[in-house]
RNA sequence: GGUUCCUUGGCCGAGUGGUUAGGCAGCGGUCUGCAAAACCGUGUACGGCGGUUCGAAUCCGCCAGGAACCUCCA
């Protein structure tokens, strides 16, 4: 029990024991990217909250195969602006590349992103153009089992038949004859039967660039397909854990479960979960709304939102101190109160690693460990655990102060403890410059004007020894006197 | 219009019936030649109105405001 996973499975809307289907092993898949521009803090989320759960199954000494994709194919853009052109076709065209060009470009892109974040790559990362003839194999066994009917070179899910044996809805709670009143007309629907039917492979128009040859037209594969075909493949016809944004819970994954049980008769995902949008101004912050901010511009801080830059840590930070069934709201209030509270615990996790033991302890370590544990247990209740992480730092500065003592047993535990909870599962790191070693002049200068100041300060030349350190910050280099002496950053 | 969800102190954000969430900011203090930093201590809350209960931020109802999905979307 103590060591038990819980986690919130959207299919049940219940936090339920998580059992890996092989003791020891866990099958996951989280929807990857479409890669057609560059990543905004939304996006850092679901792979922020995937990564730790990924961490943490491994941690629990689970083998895990984490499939992640890329979507390289593009989904249909909105029939008014795009003109059925879908959104890496439109892309290259403005940006005058080749689509596959573009793909590159913001994969590379989005790869440098994730390893800012110090996001754990996945085991496999598959591309959905790599995986044309597989996915062309399930629209036909879709087709054979005849849940799926094609018109003028394209292969359309057919909802209503297959809500006739299975039910339609089953994920996101919604059932078939409220979407039949519901659903809005779009253009390109006359060839389907009902409006709610979704493509299964699409037949390319004249220019449409991305396309491949198929038994009913050169054209491409639909919307869902990708993450049916390749999670099936990789992960095999029923596994563990399936994640990914809110947003995806309808129509993606709904289809998802459709196209899946219309091939094998059963859903194939055990554990759906899905992570809430991160807003600004109240507002989801999706591409589409025109109200993101890029991860790069985060981290450079270029962006006329912005007070400042933040660093990936921060970010990470910000993102695991809000549970991720939670929405949260970007502010720049917000993120410097997380980049201040991460250096408090990067600072303690310092201290810690100098603390001096005495022969017996006045504080209890084992209570802080456990906390922590149980609320990542609790449904990856990573804000708990981080609560109960600055418990502990009061702890080590108090041990630091001298007004608490820890037998050298604990210490080690307590260590231990820190090292892997906040560096091995949180997955942050200290990402403090190097205060030496880059650049041997400057800190040979710095080292003479160092020790120049404390000569005038001896002096009690306060004159002096004011010019120095202001002088110095006014060119970018602080100087702080502590205890331990003088240390020098560059701003 | 349909489905689902949210509303916590200056800000972010936990918390599902009784016990301090936590971070940031503020305030007080320690340290310091001064400053900064650091550390310690500390107040303010549960959208409104009813109801259930010995007791509700937490359960129920109504009202107000907001959001997500229903269309690509993390």
């Amino acid at each position: 029990m103590g060591n038990q996973l819980f986690i919130y499975n959207t299919l049940s809307r219940k936090k339920e024991a998580f059992k890996p289907l092989v003791e020891g092993r866990v099958g996951l898949y989280v929807c990857g990217p479409t890669v057609y521009s560059d990543s905004h803090l939304g996006h850092a989320r679901p792979y922020i909250t995937f990564d730790l759960l990924y961490r943490y199954l491994t941690f629990q000494g689970n083998k895990v195969r984490y499939v992640r994709n890329i979507t390289d194919v593009g989904h249909l853009e909105d029939e008014v602006e795009g003109a059925g052109e879908d959104r890496i076709t439109k892309k290259a065209r403005i940006e005058q590349l080749e689509p596959m060009e573009v793909v590159q470009k913001y994969m590379n892109s989005f790869h440098r992103n994730m390893e800012n974040l110090n996001i754990l790559p996945p085991s496999i990362e598959p591309r959905a153009s790599g995986h044309i003839l597989e996915q062309q194999e399930m629209v036909q066994q879709i087709l054979d089992n005849g849940f799926a009917y094609e018109t003028n070179g394209s292969v359309y899910f057919d909802v209503e038949k297959y809500n006739q044996k299975h039910k339609y809805g089953i994920l996101s709670g919604r059932n078939l004859d409220d979407i039949k009143t519901n659903t809005r007309e779009l253009d390109g629907q006359s060839e389907k039967k009902n409006s709610f039917d979704f493509a299964l492979w699409k037949k390319a128009s004249p220019e449409h660039i991305m396309r491949w040859p198929s038994k009913w037209s050169d054209g491409f594969p639909g919307w869902h397909l990708e993450c049916s075909v390749m999670s099936t493949k990789y992960l095999g016809e029923h596994f563990d854990i399936h994640g990914g944004g809110m947003d995806l819970t309808f129509p993606h994954h709904e289809c998802e479960i459709a196209q899946n049980t219309a091939c094998s008769g059963s859903g194939a995902v055990r554990y759906w979960m899905h992570n809430n949008m991160i807003t600004i101004n109240g507002q989801k912050m999706a591409r589409s709304l025109g109200n993101f901010i890029t991860l790069k511009e985060l981290f450079t801080g270029k962006h006329e939102l912005l007070y400042q830059a933040y660093s990936p840590m921060t970010i990470r930070f910000f993102i695991l101190q809000a549970h991720y069934r939670s929405t949260i709201d970007f502010s720049n209030e917000a993120l410097q109160a997380s980049e201040k509270g991460l250096e408090r615990l990067m600072a303690a996790m310092k201290t810690l690693g100098e603390l001096k033991a005495s022969d017996s302890s006045t504080v209890e370590v084992a209570p802080i460990m456990e906390k922590c544990f149980a609320a990542i247990n609790d449904d990856l209740n990573s804000p708990i655990a981080i609560a109960h992480l600055f418990d502990g730092v009061k702890m080590i500065n108090s041990i630091k102060a001298g007004s608490e003592k820890i037998s050298p047993a604990d210490l080690d535990e307590l260590k231990e403890f820190y090292q892997t909870f906040v560096f091995d599962i949180l997955g942050l790191k200290d990402e403090e410059m190097p205060v030496t070693g880059n650049n041997q002049t400057l800190d040979g200068a710095m080292e003479l004007l160092i020790s120049l100041r404390k000569d005038a300060k001896a002096n009690k030349d306060w004159a002096t020894a004011d010019k120095i350190r202001d002088e110095l910050n006014a060119i970018g280099i602080e100087l702080k006197d502590t205890k331990d002496g003088v240390e020098w950053s560059l701003k």
